[in-house]
DNA sequence: TGTACATCAGTGAACGCGCGTTCACTGATGTAC
DNA sequence: TGTACATCAGTGAACGCGCGTTCACTGATGTAC
């Protein structure tokens, strides 16, 4: 136990996470460029003055919540892409995936789909990268497939960028039909377009080189 | 001549327009909910309270150019897809196409990438709705291809969704080679890849009933 | 274990500033006769 | 055509408010001996 963090390092993570926590909350509802720092403070109960141990700007706190948000998730992205079983069954079982994400964790996922495209510069930036990182590491997993004999890397990495793309957008719709509180009937309808997508997609793949 | 609007109108057109024109160009550097209606007038030249003369909100007036970028391009996207020639004609014509759209409007292409998934709601659903006519005219146009022989309405709409959501993604790809001052030759690459996603999904289509 | 000093996360007062909104107004345009 | 009144787009002063940032501070935690 010679390595625990030390009374004052502890308290001051958990703050920098209480700080994160609120911000992810408060962005359900407006965007980044819109948060005040001192609605983050507020909320959690400190000085607006603490927030400035913390981050430089709540620009700076949107690129840890990019971190939080997506940094974890690339070994989840791996192995969704490279299970086992028939073409349907691997369509369903990555479909099945994200909708628990979106469950398991909304904020997060409204949070980059709102500023992935969003008003703050660095966090677009952020997210961007991350997104690369998530197409680069489905290429490697597409590549390991015996489907990819006879591909390039291009187009690998097209692939792999349409794959990435879909993720997006059914994750958004995911979130769309959570909160139209439209019923599970909705997202069922989102589950079966992401499939028949997805479907296309597999369809195209296997007669590329026709 | 009887129809002519009166000074009066005409001059409230202007300053409505003149506003428009201010906000988008706002809007290029941040993002709707962090727009100041006061920032606006600043930028037109009238008094604050000129605004509310035109506009309820700054919300109201990003509804108003939903329409404004989106209203005017339901003849474009028809046409596209009923192109002739074989795919991959159509494929670099609908890509030159949007390409050309995007240097002819970047602010209002911005715009809408941004505030689809944006902080502020009646935005975001007034570019939803924008987007399910889209979806739907394009699936009309899609039935009337030879192509689409024996596909249920549920598979067309599934198709149209793909290629309107590939057009978007597309559309800001290039805007972001457009702002990276990265050459023509970066262009190039978004041109080529979206032409081998098109095909991916073309050859999807051929292949859909097999 | 105890003491003396250093560190530093969080405080609280103060600042100047721009915000959205209200209100009564003005004066050019429109209309009725 | 001229006159008298109505309309209404844009004005300008005023308001209360919350913002981001500065600064010197406090007191618990950490460290050296």
């Amino acid at each position: 136990m010679s390595h625990t963090l030390g009374i004052r390092q502890a308290q001051k993570q958990k703050t920098r996470q209480a700080l994160l926590d609120a911000a992810l909350a408060l962005l359900e509802e407006q965007s980044l460029s819109s948060l005040g720092l001192r609605e983050v403070t507020r909320a959690v109960g400190v000085a607006p003055t603490a927030f400035y141990r913390h981050f430089r700007s709540t620009a700076d706190l949107g690129v840890a919540l990019v971190d939080e948000a997506l940094g974890s998730l690339h070994p989840m992205v791996r192995t969704t892409v490279s299970s086992a079983g028939d073409t349907d069954e691997r369509i369903a079982r990555a479909i099945e995936l994200i909708a628990g994400h979106v469950d398991a964790y909304p904020a997060h996922v409204r949070f980059i789909a709102r500023e992935r495209s969003g008003g703050v510069q660095p966090v677009r930036e952020a997210i961007r990268s991350q997104l690369v990182r998530f197409a680069e590491e489905v290429k490697t997993e597409l590549a390991k497939d015996p489907e990819a004999e006879g591909w390039s890397d291009d187009d690998l990495l097209m692939l792999a960028h349409l794959f990435v793309d879909q993720m997006l957008i059914t994750a958004s719709l995911f979130l769309e039909a959570r909160e139209s509180s439209a019923g599970p009937e909705e997202r069922q309808r989102v589950a079966r377009l992401a499939a028949l997508q997805l479907r296309l997609i597999s369809i195209g793949r296997r007669h590329w080189l026709d």
